[in-house]
DNA sequence: TTTTTTGATAGCATCTGTGCTATCATCCAA
DNA sequence: TTGGATGATAGCACAGATGCTATCAAAAAA
């Protein structure tokens, strides 16, 4: 049986462009996911975050939840509080 | 006499607040200057990078100029054309 | 079970980033 | 000097994110 894997590569082959849009959303989605693990490790809920950044709970739900793209003061904000860092890298080469 | 940086470690000893936006302020404008940079690195002008990401020069040079902050989706878009990453680390403690 | 907490959502107004087009001054090469 | 390339800006309409408030279902705690 295929896996959603094996359809992702399949698709990326097929079309570039396509490849280009899969692969920012699973960069967005790891970034979020870090976010949200470092938010549960330090045991905080949602509204003590959003406390903390100065926000609306509604704002962290959104962006947990992949509702939106935020922007990246918002998110460098959230990131600052819950001690975590954004890093520039190159990007490896495909082998 | 006293440095900027001078002047930026009192601030950011007298408020707090605002030292956290100081450091927003710094961490953006340290990645929209890798941004540049590695554009720069590549030979490539602001209206190459542009149509390689699908959107128009005037975008591009106003993230550059810092003139806006970045959406992170048009952030990664860039980015990937330009062979960086984006990457999650957990800050250091301020020793 | 009852109460509280939590995350997800909704509606709305507002702010901001973006696309698009065009212009401009500067710089560099022909 | 002339012409092309470049980066910065402008105005405009539109899309999208955000703040604010409130609600709701599910989970956790009492």
């Amino acid at each position: 049986m295929k896996t959603w894997n094996d359809y992702k590569e399949h698709v990326k082959i097929v079309d570039p462009v396509i490849a280009k849009d899969m692969e920012e959303i699973e960069v967005i989605s790891s970034i979020v996911s870090a976010m949200v693990e470092q938010r549960t490790a330090m045991g905080i809920s949602q509204r003590e975050l959003a406390a903390m950044c100065g926000i609306p709970q509604s704002s962290v739900a959104r962006i947990e939840s992949c509702k939106t793209t935020p922007n990246l003061g918002t998110l460098l904000n959230i990131f600052q509080h819950l001690g975590l860092q954004l890093t520039v890298t190159p990007s490896k080469p495909t082998l």
